[in-house]
RNA sequence: GGGGUCUUAGCUCAGCUGGGAGAGCAUCUGCCUUACAAGCAGAGGGUCACAGGUUCGAGCCCUGUAGGCCCCACCA
């Protein structure tokens, strides 16, 4: 029946075999049934540039998880699989490849860079869905999506109109993070700050005087990070409340090199204790400036090209580079006598998370999204606990972004993306907004429409994937089932970029949020503690472990020892441990199917002891790792997975069943053991299988050749015809006999090939009908030739070695001679750790705070301590009297 | 500058609502016991960063200190 098993595990064939067989059985496909509850997951859909890592391993493993133990419950589990355009990150791996073929993306032109996007998508998009396959994904393949299909386009377009119409979409001209590489404006999400070493430039603006003239004895001295931007200077300001300078209103300063006169403006901005109390305000390339400039009505000059180079505003320097620029305006400030000092100056540097570039903020015509009212609901959703956040404290840095938010740059200067629906008329500039490119202009009535050259943030399309997936803006059967979905599973690094913008836009679209709950991860780090990464060449690639270890080794290790939120380090030594886990439930599976070849197992009549208490056991387990599941703890349920099938399933049931299934005379006992083996494994490979899914569906279905698969099979549930509480308790007893023996045993260098006769001594008649009741396994696993049940120690060698447990002591008189004082000493180690057991005890017990505010139950729990330790007590104590006789 | 987080065995980390400190790896000892040496049986190893506080009781809650990491922020 049961078909023969290697003696290692080797994952190697298994998985895709399996895997193949899941699709062919449409296992993973969900459709629409409403005698079923729901259970949503969207996968944060993966760059169609990307290759699968730990992070996307680790995320995909945890969903994973949460859709296989759903779908076993009997939720109708639905994963909506995709790829996400990424348009920054595919359009420069575009024109790189590009650039290697001799080409510039300019000469190329728009309509065929946009073919050759679209093949990169064709070629690689695949790639990163047959990685995610091999990690055992259970994805609805049939219901995969891209964030720039015909969909995603009607959702996006959608979108856009109708709120730009309602005022929340806007065009205009503000300061933007401007990239000079990419060559695009990209939002405050993007900028990434980093301290760099960089200098700071004291310099000093003579004052205008009466003449109109640059005065040759009064100057205003100030410091800049970046002086090049002095080109671009619109003024000169200073806190109208500092005395120092109140004789400076309405005075004029002189602008070096560009040789004109600007103003002097009061601010509150300008921190006084700040340096000289003066800045220099550069409308056209600093945020700040461009605030104060607004207030004073300043003029704004863009002195940089879109490649960072210096334009013609800025004269003679035009077409320099803006870190040559800053150079040779040094030294023509340092001629002039203008230069005062220069610092070393450590700073905070924007620049692009993309490509490093330094950012240079421009004032740019862009298309925004308004987001004080936008924000509103989704503020409130996790503020009154209708969305959960996982763990909880992402709330805090949730809300930091969200109190102090600002209009979202959504407009990019890229081709790879979606595109603008906005149309605008050659003759008389009319702006349209709409759905279809409009055949007339609706003001002068021409023909003549360009529509907007610039393309959307690629966070715009992913902020719509939780609905934009199941069908929307059409109301389809889907939507309205699987929304709002479940769980969504990702990283804290994306909270801004995608979880909140879900969150608002699901609110907004559909009036409803978009997930129940957020289950955050950390990243994935090295050995060493450092993020994995390409320059630094430390990246490990989940794909060459799933090939060494296999995939159930790979998700084990990464869920074990983890709580959410937390970075992990990932170690091989780990990966070996979860590979010898896998190892452990083979072997521990292929034992008991041995043992079950060509017998007949049936429902035994009645359990022993030893039976109930593994079912017990693995009762109370279901219970727990459900709760665990429930509340997201994965790691932590899986870890008492883990620990029950080693533990307690295999290093101490399979070893007391042993006997019982070599004895073929007891043919009930027997198959009692037999059915109570298979039924145990079954369940825990049930409780397994979300985590380690490949090795779990292997064992099942050779065990049980009728059944389909594990993953469509129903999770276990605590039954309460399963609880035996006296067998667990009854089995405990046995086990702190055994400790204690193979303790002795060992200490005294007793091989487990020699045999000795036990004595089980104890005036309580239940003991030793417990012990009566597991002699079989109690002498198997405490190496005992013969075990004698006695109510006192008539006829026991003195000699004989002890091993006090709770109201027994057990003798084993061993042939050799025993050290006497070694004994004596190993007893008297018991005594004193008793008496600071005891002393304890009695200390809580004695205190009447505690005996006055304790829970009842403590208390109780207490007692029963005193009084175990007090008779445990009395026997070392007679036992070492005896000794020292 | 604001916020978060961490500090637990040699290493990496768990420890859920406060009630006798855990795992994996590493170390030491003994075992090829017919499922498994990717294994079995045992052992050693921790003032839970430090100082206070709340509590009958603190690794866990509060305050402060030190150090590490992360995020956010316009100090020119």
């Amino acid at each position: 029946m049961s078909k023969e098993l290697a003696k290692t595990y080797d994952p190697k064939g298994i998985e895709d075999r399996i895997y193949q067989k899941w699709l062919d059985k449409k296992y993973f496909h969900a459709e629409v049934d409403k005698t079923k509850k729901p259970f949503t997951i969207v996968i944060p859909p993966p760059n169609i540039t990307g290759q699968l890592h730990m992070g996307h391993a680790l995320d995909n493993t945890m969903q994973d998880i949460l859709i296989r133990y759903k779908r076993m419950q009997g939720y109708n589990a639905l994963w909506q699989p995709g790829t996400d355009h990424a348009s920054i990150a595919t359009e420069v791996k575009i024109i790189e490849t590009l650039k290697k073929e001799g080409i510039d993306k300019n000469d190329l032109g728009r309509e065929k860079f946009l073919e050759r996007a679209w093949d990169w998508k064709k070629e690689y998009g695949g790639r990163i869905i047959s990685q995610l396959k091999k990690l055992g994904s259970s994805c609805d393949w049939d219901r995969e999506r891209f964030t720039m299909d015909e969909g995603c386009n009607k959702a996006v377009t959608e979108v856009f109109c109708k709120m730009h119409e309602k005022g929340w979409i806007y065009k205009g001209a503000r300061i933007i993070n401007w990239c000079p590489v990419c060559n695009t404006s990209i939002s405050d999400a993007e900028v990434e700050y980093e301290d760099q070493a960089g200098h700071f430039w004291h310099i000093k603006y003579p004052l205008v005087d009466e003449n109109g003239q640059p005065s040759k004895t009064e100057f205003l001295e100030f410091a800049t990070t970046r002086p090049e931007t002095m080109l671009g200077d619109t003024a000169v300001a200073v806190n109208p409340n500092d005395e120092r300078y109140t004789y400076l209103k309405g005075r004029q300063v002189w602008l070096p090199i560009v040789n004109k006169a600007i103003p002097v403006v009061e601010d509150n901005y300008v921190d006084m204790e700040f340096g000289t109390g003066v800045v220099k305000i550069t409308p056209g390339h600093d945020p700040n400036d461009f605030e104060v400039g607004k207030r004073h009505n300043l003029p704004v000059i863009n002195i940089l090209n879109d490649d960072a180079t210096i334009n013609k505003n800025g004269g003679k320097y035009e077409g320099l580079d803006r870190y040559e620029a800053r150079k040779q305006i040094v030294e023509e400030l340092d001629k002039e006598g203008l230069l005062v000092k220069i610092e070393d100056y450590s700073h905070n540097v924007g620049t692009h998370d993309r490509c490093k570039t330094t950012i240079e903020p421009m004032v740019k015509e862009q298309w925004f999204v308004k987001m004080d009212e936008l924000i509103k609901p989704a503020v409130e959703a996790v503020k009154n606990g209708d969305i959960k956040l996982i763990p909880e404290r992402m709330e805090k840095t949730y809300f930091n972004w969200t109190d102090n938010i600002r209009d979202w740059c959504i407009s990019r200067q890229l081709w790879w993306g979606h595109r603008i629906p906005a149309y605008y008329c050659d003759e008389c500039g009319e702006t349209v907004v709409a759905k279809e490119a409009p055949a007339v202009c609706p003001k002068c009535g021409c023909t003549h429409l360009t529509q907007d050259p610039d393309t959307l943030d690629t966070w715009f399309s992913s902020a719509l994937w939780p609905f934009s997936t199941l069908g929307w803006p059409e109301m389809t059967e889907d939507l309205k089932y699987f929304y709002p979905t479940d769980v969504l599973v990702t990283g804290y690094d994306i909270i801004f970029f995608w979880v909140i913008r879900m969150i608002f836009s699901g609110f907004e679209q559909m009036g409803e949020k978009p997930f129940k709950t957020v289950l955050f991860h950390g990243l994935v780090r090295d050995s060493q503690g450092r993020k994995m990464s390409k320059s630094l060449g430390n990246g490990i690639d989940p794909l060459e472990i799933i090939d060494q270890y296999g995939a159930d080794a790979l998700r084990l290790t990464l869920i074990t020892g983890n709580a959410p939120g937390n970075d992990m380090r990932f170690y091989y030594e780990r990966v070996e441990a979860s590979r010898n886990f896998a190892n452990k439930v083979w072997n521990a599976s292929r034992f008991i199917m041995m043992n079950m070849e060509g017998k007949n197992i049936t429902k035994p009549e009645s359990l022993e002891p030893v039976d109930k208490w593994i079912i017990s056991k693995l009762n109370n387990l279901v219970k727990e790792v459900t709760d665990n599941m429930d509340n997201f703890e994965l790691g932590i349920a899986v870890q008492k997975v883990y620990d029950f099938i080693w533990d307690e399933f295999c290093d101490w049931y399979i070893e007391m069943v042993k006997p019982r299934l070599y004895n073929s005379d007891d043919a009930a006992s027997q198959n009692a053991a037999l059915w109570t083996l298979k039924t145990v494994l079954i369940d825990a490979l049930k409780l397994l299988h979300p985590y380690m899914p490949f090795i779990t569906e292997e064992i099942f279905c050779t065990l049980q050749s009728e059944e389909e698969s594990i993953m469509i099979s129903s999770w276990p549930t605590y039954q309460e015809d399963r609880v035996f509480e006296k067998e667990e308790k009854d089995i405990e007893i046995i086990k702190e006999a055994v400790r204690g023996i193979r303790n002795v045993r060992t200490s005294m260098n007793v091989a487990p090939s020699r045999k000795a006769a036990v004595y089980v001594v104890s005036d309580k008649e239940e003991i030793l009908k417990t012990f009566t009741e597991g002699k079989l396994f109690f002498a198997s696993l405490a190496y005992a030739s013969e075990v004698m049940m006695q109510k006192d120690k008539e006829g026991i060698d003195d000699d004989a070695v002890s091993v006090v447990i709770p109201n027994a002591t057990l003798y084993i008189p061993f042939a050799e001679l025993v050290d006497l004082s070694q004994e004596i000493e190993r007893l008297e180690k018991e005594e004193k750790r008793l008496q600071g057991e005891l002393a304890r005890v009695n200390g809580m017990l004695n205190n009447e705070r505690f005996m006055s505010k304790a829970p009842e139950a403590k208390v109780a729990e207490e007692r029963a301590k005193l009084e175990k330790y007090t008779q445990m007590m009395s026997q070392v104590q007679e036992r070492l009297a005896q000794l020292k006789k």
